[in-house]
DNA sequence: GGTTAGGGTTAG
């Protein structure tokens, strides 16, 4: 009910949503003289009338979770009532909220302690219209984001952080060591304390000094600080940014640095609050820290930090957390990603694994000390949904050639450039056949429209002849899919498949199909009758799917251990098998794959050996062997092999084969990230055999 | 049956 038609009378506003305003912005939750938790809303809603809400909880989690202005707010079991003559709302007896985010697009995730809730879809549409009403409300958009690189000093923000490490100064003043994954162009304030003081550790690299500040939380925020974990994500709001000059050793001998101070009092609604791990506002916290190009020069006695590309993505239902790692209690100081999961899984050295009885799922930590393939698109290989081959693997029962690697551009252009033959099909129902001269002289091609493209811009193309250079088959290709194709006996037949069937834009897709050697593959024109379902099925080849392949080995003092890191090539009932019901089925999954295969040690090329630098955090099933080499399936995990088997749950550093190959932006964080986990040209310092001062993260549970 | 608090930056 819109606010406007309140009366001056108690009632109760039951499942009514608000949004909150910028009005007020929430106060943090104040103790009152009854020992009740007392804190504010501002609310709105369609009608425009701005309503002050008082919340009085004995319970901080059944206060409102609200995190920012234009979350959307139920609250049940609330009364109106005058104050100064306005009208204002407070709880009363049994009184239950339930609040979304307000961003369209977001899930629609009720947070509530309440036990019952009652939310129906047409509850999901009243948020979604309130989602969308509030986009062009520009007293809903709230207070920009300020991160840690945009501090500036003397200003208040609000703040969200990730917690490193906490110290109790004194009874009023809680010390927070936090970072956001950016780095403060001022000077941060380290401020120091007793080790025994300390929680987590808090020992920062010289050079990464401004990616953590130092919070002082003072007052009546202290008791909020009490049982926060490192690693907790928090927000911060009122934080206010002081510059103080210290002696510390400058040119000058002084310099001024700046510490980030949470007064006491709730003026400007100052306060801090957990955020849960799966909140959409980390989303910019979680991409920084992918960013984030640690330097590995000039750091001699310095484990180089390493940030792995994070997984979470904005709408993951997956719960990824991303803890930035201090160690002290290592002789070189050191920081890393570290990745968490909820499993409470037991971690185990890698002689452990193997000494135990499969299938089981362990966190382990290792070294990673060599990888191979060097270069990413020597990852990146065919793979046959069908009969389940990967790169150039065949499978014994199947009479079919081997299949070449993903060929260059330089051997696809080739193929082209040798492609002859007539140019006409006068079989084929063509709907238009024309002619394009090449630049090149002598070359020209014919060009083909099926009999179904009638007024279908979706459908193929098809290109024959004397094909003219690739990049004028890939020029032609983004308006509309291309076909190669050549004549047989006055058939249509595909080029050769060690080139793509299909060129779409940036995307090529190649195929296959199980027949005798050396026979050309023949097309099938698509049904007339159905133009607007083509799809390269509907030309009788098999497509390819991509996959990353990668061959890591990996050791931690205890044992060794070789991994396939194997992407993309899962079907969708195996996945979600893996996915819910852990070891056991993914045992199952791992059965059904038919591959008995060294596919590694054909495909993968020579071990680039580095000076081990990193340290993995892996989350494994640890699976009985199969066939003596098991190939795992798996699109969003990782999969280790050797004579047992390991299987990651990870996808292929957040990037799909598919994407990688046709987005050289995507290769090249790839291979950053190899190249920041594995340093060619660095040296290791003293790494500790159980690794737990080194974290870096490549495994994650993301059940 | 339903109080409490009820805005407006610390000053460390």
């Amino acid at each position: 009910m819109p606010f406007n038609q309140l009366k001056y009378l108690i009632f109760f506003v039951l499942c009514a949503f608000q949004i909150l305003s910028n009005y007020f912005r929430k106060k943090s939750s104040v103790v009152t003289f009854h020992q009740d938790y007392c804190s504010f809303l501002k609310i709105t809603d369609p009608s425009n009338v701005k309503v002050s809400c008082t919340v009085f909880q004995e319970e901080l989690h059944n206060h409102p979770q609200v995190f920012r202005t234009g979350d959307i707010v139920r609250l049940h079991r609330v009364k109106a009532q005058a104050f100064r003559g306005s009208i204002i709302v407070t709880t009363t007896h049994c009184f239950s909220t339930v609040v979304f985010d307000g961003t369209v697009g977001s899930p629609v995730v009720p947070r509530t302690s309440s036990r019952k809730l009652h939310f129906t879809a047409e509850d999901e549409q009243t948020v979604e219209r309130l989602r969308r009403w509030a986009l062009e409300q520009t007293a809903l958009l709230g207070a920009a984001t300020v991160r840690l690189a945009n501090v500036e000093p003397r200003m208040y923000f609000d703040f969200t952080c990730q917690l490193l490490a906490k110290a109790e100064m004194d009874r009023n003043c809680t010390l927070l060591k936090v970072w956001d994954g950016t780095e403060c162009p001022h000077p941060l304030l380290d401020v120091s304390v007793e080790p025994e003081a300390q929680q987590g550790s808090m020992a920062v690299p010289e050079c990464r000094r401004n990616l953590v500040a130092s919070v002082l939380v003072y007052d009546d925020h202290v008791k909020m600080t009490q049982d926060l974990k490192p690693g907790t994500y928090l927000r911060i709001y009122n934080l206010h940014a002081v510059l103080q000059t210290t002696s510390a050793a400058s040119p000058s001998g002084k310099s001024d640095q700046l510490c980030l101070h949470l007064h006491g009092g709730t003026s400007y609604g100052r306060g801090l609050r957990i955020l849960p791990k799966d909140s959409p506002d980390l989303q910019d916290l979680t991409e920084s820290s992918m960013n984030l190009n640690l330097p590995s020069v000039n750091l001699p006695s310095v484990t180089v930090a390493s940030f792995l590309n994070c997984f979470a993505t904005r709408r993951s239902p997956l719960s990824v957390s991303l803890t930035l790692f201090f160690s002290s209690s290592c002789q070189e100081t050191s920081c890393g990603a570290e990745r968490t999961c909820e499993h409470a899984l037991e971690q185990v050295l890698l002689s452990s694994v193997r000494k135990s009885t499969p299938p089981r799922m362990f966190h382990v930590r290792a070294q990673l000390k060599t990888f191979q393939p060097q270069r990413l698109y020597q990852c990146l290989k065919l793979h046959c949904p069908q009969c389940r081959a990967i790169g150039t693997e065949r499978p014994a029962c199947a009479a079919v050639p081997p299949r070449q690697d993903i060929p260059d551009e330089e051997a696809i252009a080739d193929v082209l450039r040798r492609a002859v033959g007539t140019t006409a099909f006068s079989s084929e129902p063509w709907l238009l056949t024309g002619f394009l001269e090449s630049t090149e002289p002598g070359r020209d091609m014919a060009v083909h429209l099926p009999s179904s493209s009638h007024n279908d811009q979706t459908s193929f193309i098809f290109l024959e002849g004397k094909l003219t250079a690739l990049e004028e088959v890939c020029q032609i290709s983004e308006s509309r899919a291309v076909v190669p194709v050549r004549s047989h006996d006055g058939k249509m037949a595909f080029l050769d498949f060690s080139v793509p069937v299909v060129f779409r834009g940036s995307a090529r897709h190649y195929g296959e199909c199980a027949l005798t050697p050396g026979a050309p593959i023949f097309l099938s024109l698509p049904v007339p009758s159905h133009p607007l379902h083509l799809s390269p099925p509907a030309l009788g080849v098999q497509l390819l799917q991509y996959v990353l392949l990668m061959k890591l080995e990996l050791e931690d003092g205890t044992d060794s251990l070789q991994a396939l890191l194997w992407q993309d090539a899962v079907s969708e009932s195996g996945r979600s098998g893996c996915r819910t019901h852990g070891a056991r089925s993914v045992t199952r999954c791992i059965r059904s794959c038919p591959c008995h295969t060294e596919v590694l040690d054909r495909h993968t090329g020579p071990a680039q050996s580095r000076a081990p630098r990193q340290l993995a955090l892996l989350t494994v099933f640890w699976l009985p062997s199969y066939g003596g080499k098991a190939l795992l399936w798996s699109s969003v995990r990782l999969s280790l092999h050797f004579d047992c088997s390991l299987l990651l749950q990870e996808t292929f550093f957040g990037v799909s084969a598919h994407n990688a190959a046709t987005d050289q932006q995507l290769q090249d964080r790839i291979q950053g990230t190899m190249d920041r986990l594995c340093p060619p040209e660095g040296t290791m310092g003293n790494i500790h055999c159980h690794g737990y001062n080194h974290p870096w993260s490549l495994g994650l549970c993301k059940q």
